[in-house]
DNA sequence: GTTGGCTGTCAAAGCGCTTTGGAATTCGTT
DNA sequence: AACGAATTCCAAAGCGCTTTGACAGCCAAC
């Protein structure tokens, strides 16, 4: 079933049709439900193909992934994945993704440009002074970045959530329960939020005078595992910080098992706040102790690019072209009062 | 620059030049290596909506993507995925990636197919008696399957490896060595390849009589931590196994942790054989013990599978439909045996 | 009663490629 | 010299959609 034969049944011309389908004004309310009707009875779905020919425009975003074995094959990526998927789907665009080594991210982004097969780039895993941006930007291509580029002039179009804030509201909330000993579990040092989170964190202490030192921090993948082994190292300072930063409840679900396996109470003698994804799968409120967490939806993040990203594409009321989404700090349980 | 432009330039037809350059014989070789040399020149790429209107074929392969926290999220499907995306990328195919809840995949494979953006669909992960499978054979697109279902008629084209043969080959290896007390650091146990390789080693130990009880297996994501977790739980029973298989080397990473960490000798105190995907960052032989491994290049069935599905695309000659690889057994030094 | 502006519809012209069905040229055979 | 077969090329017809430009029909306004 094709424009021509549905717009034949109909007694219509094929231009009619299309235009009810489309959306256009000017055509009679009564001959478009008649029109939609039939689609409805038909089951008639447009040619992909010839509406791409047509339009000129692929109805998709690319994005290039990265298969390092610490980068893109977390949780955090598929959750931030799905809410771009999910949007997606909504407006009935698809992904177009190449697997790429982490060597030949700026090649393959470009290979994706040039393919024809997208019509808008997306990108993410931001890094200080990142090379991909000089090439984005000289590629005539709309595209979105998710986090920003430390080090760079942020005259691109990005979403970001405050990664600085948020955790420097976390240190004062930590600093004004009497916490003077802190650390950090962060994620890679070179990936952007975890620069500015950590860079959060010092601007908070340095304000009350204070000053963390690099023992203190931990960059490492965001999985259970490394998180429990840095505060294992933590505990083992023999003047033990008693104040834990944490880039992910997943980073924040292995330093709990290690509080609990030195025999401290989540709380009282040890105080945590993570940065809370949202993750379905790992709620803070469900941990043993209550987290208090910041916290920003990636899947929500995600949906977001998705929409401003198809917007530029079909040309709609630009939305503003940089956001930064404030965090909310949540308190729960396993913060308290400084031991003494 | 678009082929009439080009064809003009060259003071030939559309027609020469689109045969010229995709490869039909009917053209003078002289005139080819002419028109080659005005694309070099010109960079003229066709149009790839115009070529999917004019030929039908989206020159692309779908595959869903299921979110779930332990699912795909690891190293080894990112590792078949560049398999995959090399081998699409060489003959200029593209992917489209439909993110989805694990509980509707069913559904987002049918809504892809639907689309009418690929031309193929991909599946992995296969379950026993996979809902995918029924789903997909109604469709009336070409797809292939990575792995098997165990339970179903295999009927659909597939590309497997000889889990059950590998695992049975390793364990017949560690009872000539004297081994009679085994353990299984398996994969999630609904899924396929876990299933056979289980059955592998199982049938290997009752040809000699041999028993292995459930604690004894440990079946967990495929990441190191839950390896260490489950080997810390071997090594504290009271008849310990000597004989490890194991799904992974990323298990093994783990779960050699613990086996150093409880002060044992592996390779004399413990055996074990890990399977190996070839894994570029994890070779076995870089261990400090090197490993007894089976082995298949997870990233050349990526590659291998896009060939197949690229060429039924294509309508090439078919390659066969099903096709079952052998593993190899490298034996090194982190078998040895069995203490007395 | 003519003009002008809306409305709702249509025919036809692309979009850029592939492919069919010749046609012109060359070459080997009789 | 004549003829059929290769060889090499071309004009034109799609593929299924969107979009332009035009045109009836209708009503209100002058």
């Amino acid at each position: 079933m094709n424009l021509k034969q549905l717009s034949e049944l109909l007694g219509l011309s094929q231009t009619t049709v299309s235009r009810a389908l489309n959306g256009y004004p000017e055509v009679n309310e009564a001959t478009r439900e008649r029109v939609l009707q039939a689609v409805r009875e038909t089951g008639y779905r447009p040619n992909k193909a010839a509406q791409r020919l047509a339009t000129g425009k692929a109805g998709s975003i690319g994005l290039v992934m990265p298969t390092a074995p610490d980068h893109y094959s977390d949780v955090h990526f598929g959750e931030f994945l799905t809410g771009l998927g999910e949007e997606a789907v909504r407006h009935d665009f698809h992904f177009v993704i190449m697997p790429a080594d982490p060597d030949d991210e700026v090649g393959a982004l470009r290979r994706l440009a040039i393919s024809g097969n997208v019509d808008a780039l997306f990108i993410a895993y931001m890094r200080g002074h990142d090379p991909r941006l000089a090439m984005l930007q000289s590629l005539s291509m709309p595209f979105l970045v998710h986090g920003r580029s430390f080090g760079s002039e942020p005259d691109y179009p990005y979403l970001d959530i405050d990664n600085e804030g948020a955790f420097y509201d976390a240190a004062k909330l930590l600093l004004q329960l009497g916490h003077t000993r802190f650390a950090l579990l962060n994620g890679p040092a070179h990936l952007d939020f975890a620069i500015r989170r950590r860079s959060g964190l010092v601007n908070a202490l340095a304000e009350r005078g204070l000053e963390i030192s690099e023992e203190c921090m931990s960059h490492t993948a965001m999985t259970d595992e490394p998180g429990q082994f840095a505060m294992e190292r933590f505990l083992q300072m023999p003047e033990r910080p008693t104040a834990i930063l944490c880039s992910s409840t997943v980073l924040a679900l292995g330093a709990i098992r290690a509080v609990n396996q030195a025999g401290l109470k989540l709380g009282e003698d040890i105080s945590l706040i993570a940065h809370d994804d949202v993750l379905p799968h790992l709620k803070p409120e469900n941990f043993s102790v209550p987290l208090t967490t910041t916290r920003s939806s990636l899947r929500a993040a995600g949906a977001r690019i998705a929409q401003r990203l198809i917007a530029t594409v079909k040309q709609e009321t630009p939305y503003p072209e940089q956001e930064l989404w404030k965090t909310e700090l949540i308190v729960r349980a396993s913060t308290g009062p400084a031991p003494r």
